[in-house]
DNA sequence: CACCCCTTGGCCCTATAGTC
DNA sequence: GACTATAGGGCCAAGGGGTG
């Protein structure tokens, strides 16, 4: 499940500007980088022919509706683009196209791990995977964000402009900020940002608008749109949902005589749609249900059944939650420190009661956790029997887990092969921040639920949304420098610079790396001769909304001309 | 059912090359 | 020889899909 309870903004600076944005809602246009995306998961065209939109032959032909700039005279000179050539599956004469969508009213609406986003005519899925999640910033900066640079030994992505560093961070390639796809808004735009560009996208146009009503389940988009390979979701299709566990609960498939419950579970996403590794051992634990108890046995159990009927229910309302006073961070923090999935101690200690987080092979439980830990179970208000079932303490039934403190205790993580099974700490965001189900409604501004930044589930998003909630400065914005102790060692020599020469050479990722490298200083060098003026990339605003963005370039300009002082 | 693929970047370990 | 910086290799994490 997306998690729904990511980015809100606290800035007052943004926070102004929301209040100014009229009563429409969020507007805006759609503007797909597909070169952005890995050759695997290239972007794929839907067919809405079944329900009212175009099929795949029409909109490979089809040119995507354009605005006309207003008092100009280049409107003949705008680029006809068609789905193809926007998802890039057909060559295009520019990288970005040079047209202008119209802009229209932005809904959007998430099944287990999908999110649909409806943009006028336009439908776009997007299954989000490992770490993938929504940015959302100002327009004026939009147009900053137009060098595509490499990523790794195949990815591409784009360059954070200077400006927008920290000087401590780190020189080198890895600025970057990797925008699949960006809806583009008068004064802000949400992004699809994923580090590791997992994301995937599935794109189809309609014959009208689409309205708010397109996205609510028994709705021809509804039932067409979404992956055939997932059930219905248990917070939007309750009934639906919950009519296929019952029926699932009946089954006795003979391979599940010995497969763990905790695999039959993260399997069957027909049944458990959204439930991954994270989530499905945290459901078991809440039951008090051992990860690797045969699933025929669980089924067999009437109070099994019934407790994973109730969690599943709960758990779904629990992360369906949006922000009914959502906050506005500059979050540029594309990556955490450490590991992409380390698990952030002092995070955890700041927020545990608020969110969910998950850690692989290390937990502080407490010493009476810690007489449970090695059976699986976390909950240390249930007794454990012999047969596998839980029953809860008498004694201990008052107690909230969330009141428990961790403690340093190594505990053990269950392994099958090549399993994962994943320790989970428990805690649970506040009551209040639920609210509704659509990130936007035509009838919302800024604080509304557009503006949220969705994410997957897991410790890379914690450690960000936690950032982006506890600074009270603007967080460092790019990768963390590398701390440099001085010039030890001995200076490169010329012999030296043959060998490194030689070994760029010896690869495609190592010359990209090396040439990158020289490309870099002759940058920096250029800089410090004062050839290239910051401020000159204030023209680049302009490619979008500039007159709307006004405000923001001048003062963006008037810090970068501070900074350079 | 095990294993690999996609993808990136951090971390750990080891080897190397330089200085004092 | 002690110390330090640097660089490569191997491994790790993620979830869905694919293969044999």
């Amino acid at each position: 499940m997306p998690e729904r309870w990511c980015v809100d903004y606290n800035e007052e600076q943004i926070r102004q500007a929301a209040l100014r944005s009229g009563p429409n809602g969020f507007v805006g246009f759609l503007e797909f980088n597909p070169s952005v995306f890995g050759i695997r998961n290239a972007p794929q065209i839907m067919d809405l022919s079944s329900c009212g939109g175009y099929s795949i032959d029409e909109s490979e032909l089809r040119a995507l509706p354009q605005q006309k700039k207003k008092n100009s005279k280049e409107d003949c000179e705008l680029d006809i683009v068609t789905m193809r050539q926007m998802l890039g599956l057909d060559a295009q004469t520019t990288h970005r196209p040079h047209v202008r969508m119209p802009m229209a009213p932005v809904h959007a609406v998430a099944r287990g791990k999908e999110l649909a986003v409806a943009i006028g005519e336009l439908v776009m899925v997007i299954h989000f995977f490992t770490e993938g999640h929504l940015l959302v910033d100002y327009t004026s900066n939009h147009g900053f964000f137009q060098t595509i640079v490499p990523c790794g030994e195949k990815g591409k992505s784009f360059q954070l402009p200077s400006d927008l560093e920290d000087p401590t961070i780190a020189a080198g390639p890895k600025r970057h900020a990797r925008k699949m796809w960006t809806i583009v808004g008068r004064r802000y735009t949400i992004s699809g940002v994923d580090h590791q560009a997992f994301m995937t996208a599935r794109l189809g146009r309609m014959r009208r608008t689409v309205e708010t009503q397109d996205l609510r389940p028994g709705s021809a988009l509804w039932d067409t749109i979404w992956d055939a390979g997932h059930g219905p979701d248990w917070f939007l299709e309750k009934e639906k949902a919950v009519e296929q566990y019952d029926s699932w609960a009946l089954t006795f498939p003979q391979e599940e005589s010995r497969k763990p419950i905790l695999d039959v579970i993260t399997g069957d996403q027909q049944t458990f749609n959204g439930m991954g590794a994270w989530m499905a051992t945290d459901l078991l634990a809440r039951c008090c249900i051992h990860p690797l108890q045969p699933a025929s046995a669980v089924k067999r159990s009437k109070m099994f059944i019934s407790r994973i009927r109730a969690e599943m229910l709960r758990m779904a309302g629990l992360f369906r939650p949006a922000f009914k006073k959502p906050e506005v961070k500059w979050v540029y923090v594309f990556m955490p420190k450490g590991s992409p999935y380390s698990f952030c101690e002092h995070a955890h200690r700041s927020w545990s009661g608020a969110v969910w987080v998950y850690r692989r092979t290390k937990a502080n439980l407490s010493p009476e956790q810690m007489e449970l830990a090695p059976l699986g179970y976390l909950d240390p208000r249930y007794n454990l029997h012999a047969d596998g079932e839980a029953t809860i303490d008498p004694s201990k039934e008052h107690l909230e887990p969330r009141h428990f403190l961790y403690r340093d205790f190594p505990i053990h993580v269950y392994r099958k092969g090549s399993g994962k099974y994943y320790t989970y700490i428990q805690a649970a965001p506040p009551r209040e921040w639920y609210d509704g189900v659509s990130i936007v409604e035509p009838d919302d501004d800024v604080f509304g639920n557009g503006y949220l930044n969705k994410s997957t589930l897991g410790p890379y998003s914690f450690e960000l949304f936690v950032k982006s909630r506890l600074s009270k400065t603007k967080p460092q914005r790019g990768r963390p420098a590398k701390l440099k102790t001085g010039s030890r060692g001995g200076p490169k020599s010329e012999h030296n610079k043959n060998k490194l020469e030689a070994y760029a050479r010896s690869s495609k990722r190592r010359r990209i790396s090396y040439e990158l490298g020289l490309e870099l200083q002759r940058t920096e060098e250029a800089h410090d001769d004062g050839l290239i003026e910051v401020g000159e990339r204030d023209d680049a605003s302009s490619f979008h909304d500039g007159s709307l963005a006004q405000d923001d370039g001048r003062r963006r300009s008037q810090r970068l001309r501070k900074h350079d002082k």
